[in-house]
Formats: C-alpha cells, structure tokens, sequence
DNA sequence: ATGGTCGGGCTCCGA
C-alpha cells in the first residue's frame, strides 16, 4: 500500500473538527498537513483527533493562521516556524520526520492587497522558504513541501484569469518565487500527473464561487526528486467541500509508492 | 458590476 500524503487548509480546526474527523475516516491519509487552525496548541481538538488513531503536532497561535502534521505513525518534529527571520512570530510553517519522509506544512500568506506591506512579507516569506528548501534538497531524502501557497501558478490553474487581475495569488512576482522553487528540482505533484486537467482547491465563499466551480488550485505538494521518484496517483478530493459549513478549501493529495 | 461570505472574537480584521 503507497502512503497516502494530504494538505488541507481547514480554516479554524475547532469550526471543522466534525468534518476533519469524517475526513480522516473516509479519506485516511497516512500523514495530512493542515493550515489555518486559527487557535493556540492547547485550543486544538486534538483528543478528537487522537481517538481517530492520529499522532498531532501542531504549531498554533491566536486568531489567525496556525499549521498541523496529523500522523498514523510517530512524527518527530525538526522545526516549528521558518528560518530565516527571528522577528517573525507568525505561526505558518512546521517541519518534521515522519514515515521515513521529511515533511512540511506550509501556510504561505495571502499578500493582499497587492503592492503593500502583506506584498512585501509574501514575497519575503517565499524568499526564505526558498533558501530553506535549497537545503532540504541537500538532504537528498524523500520531502514534501505541502499547504496552502497562496500562489496560483499559471492561468491554467483558475477558472478565469480576468477575475483574479491584480490578485496577490496571481501576481508576477508570487508566481516566479513558485516557478524557482521548480526550477530547484521540487515537482508539482498535482500537475505532473495532471498536466493539463483543470485541478481546483479553493473556492471563495463569495458569489457562491464552488456551484459554478469558479476555483483556483492554490494547495499544493512539492516533493524533491527522491519523493518524486515514488509518486503514484495525486489528485483533488473535493467532498469536503460538498458539506454543510465547509472549509473554503479542500484536500489535495499525492501517493508515494513505499 | 470592487459586491459578496466566512471564522474569530469582540465592533472589525484577515481571507
């Protein structure tokens, strides 16, 4: 049986632990990477979570963003937050080992409104996250880079590039700091076994986006060549997003053959 | 046509 890899922007994990449970169970991913948990580490429902057979490390703060590595195997945590700048108390980034893969969930800022101070801290979030995935390329071990981006590659990657104009998600810029993140070597798991289907992990509550299916892909995992080398089957699952109250985003996913 | 809807935590911010 391949491991089964997740990300899943939840978008507060105490709003959605009825559907994150239904989703372990149904969906059962042998590691999920969660962003926005939107509450501090003792806030997190995490005997809700651990009664599903799930270890949890969480790096939470008040209010606002705030990621998770859920596992069915033990997980040991490298770093929680992003090297890079000690200044930054933004909690977006946690990092561990865990079924003999090196492992990350990302919760890259949003940026907008663009240009702007939340532009620049995108731009220099991405720059660190950068010199930090050089090294975890050094590592020449199975890694993946999972989570919410906030980064929409390319045109094809939205159900209308027009609608997004001027968007942070969209800009030049975010898309060139993604674009060199390939250009190192990491594979877009979704698209390299999809190149050219059009894959949507976000649709925005307004204007009822999800029934017209007007989404972008913005979730993503990026695997360094030795996980790229075990990828199976990757995809989209979009039931979560069918429930009553969801998540704005839903799961992407990958296999890594064993 | 710059609206609209969420979640958190308190009258507005971030997405």
């Amino acid at each position: 049986m391949p491991l089964k890899i997740a990300t899943w922007n939840v978008n507060s994990a105490r709003a959605r632990v009825e559907h994150l449970g239904a989703w372990l169970r149904a969906f059962a991913p042998d590691v999920a990477l969660l962003q926005e948990l939107k509450c501090q580490d003792a806030e997190f429902p995490r005997l809700e979570i651990e009664s599903l057979g799930y270890q949890v490390e969480t790096h939470g703060q008040k209010t606002y963003n705030g990621v998770a590595i859920l596992a069915k195997t033990g997980i040991a945590v490298v770093r929680r937050g992003l090297p890079g700048d000690d200044a930054d108390t933004q909690a977006r980034y946690i990092e561990a080992d865990v079924a003999g893969l090196r492992v990350a969930s990302i919760y890259l800022p949003n940026g907008n409104p663009a240009p702007g101070p939340k532009f620049d801290y995108k731009l220099a979030w991405m720059a660190r996250l950068s010199a930090h995935a050089k090294s975890l390329s050094a590592l020449e071990r199975p890694v993946i880079l999972g989570g919410d981006y906030n980064v929409c590659p390319t045109d094809e990657d939205l159900w209308d590039f027009k609608a997004m104009a001027g968007d942070a998600l969209v800009s030049p810029e975010a898309r060139a700091a993604f674009r060199g993140l390939l250009h190192q070597g990491w594979t877009d798991a979704l698209r390299h076994r999809h190149p050219t289907a059009r894959l949507y992990t976000y649709w925005d509550y307004f204007r009822d986006r999800f029934t017209h299916d007007h989404g972008l892909r913005i979730d993503h995992l990026l695997l360094s060549p030795e996980a790229a080398d075990r990828l199976g089957d990757a995809g989209v699952d979009r039931s979560p997003r069918t429930r009553e109250k969801p998540s704005d985003h839903t799961p992407a996913w990958c296999e890594l053959r064993v």
